[in-house]
DNA sequence: CACCATTTGTTCGTATGTATG
DNA sequence: GCATACATACGAACAAATGGT
């Protein structure tokens, strides 16, 4: 069955993969909502959900009007 | 202070309650995604969010053409 | 300070797909 | 195949915050 992810999901696995692997440390920005939603070819709707996954999981923290941070310390703090 | 959460915040924090609390035991079905976005005034899409948070933190398990139900065991086995 | 552009966050309506019965 | 019900997505819109001019 593969049981393959939803877009929206498999945005979240990827970048919380990104983070827990240090490919995105503490403080680094994410890409825009636009960016990703350009990259992985889907609406913003599907990567504001994705980010609210990351959010929901202390992974990320969203700053209106300057971007998403990875969490951690640093931007944060 | 208050930080009143979005109505999907609120409402998946509202079914978590009443899960932990024993409420809503393992085994137990929700209120259709229609009748819960009547209860709460929101569109389905909305409900249909707040379900995938619980469903993120495995408080509970949609089936399609069925319902959804809270996870523990029963039922999902 | 005022105005505008950018960016995040959330909602609505609608459509499609899948699964159950 | 139809009715019911969950899951996800897109497009458009509004609200709030930030920052540049």
């Amino acid at each position: 069955m593969s049981t393959a992810p939803a877009p929206y999901r498999h945005i979240a696995n990827d970048f919380t993969d990104k983070i827990k692997s240090g490919e995105l440390p503490p403080g680094a920005k994410l890409p825009s909502t636009r960016e990703i939603a350009d990259i992985y070819g889907v609406s913003m709707v599907t990567v504001s959900r994705a980010v609210s996954l990351l959010h929901d999981r202390d992974l990320v923290i969203g700053h209106p009007g300057r971007g998403v941070f990875v969490a951690g310390e640093p931007e944060d703090g």
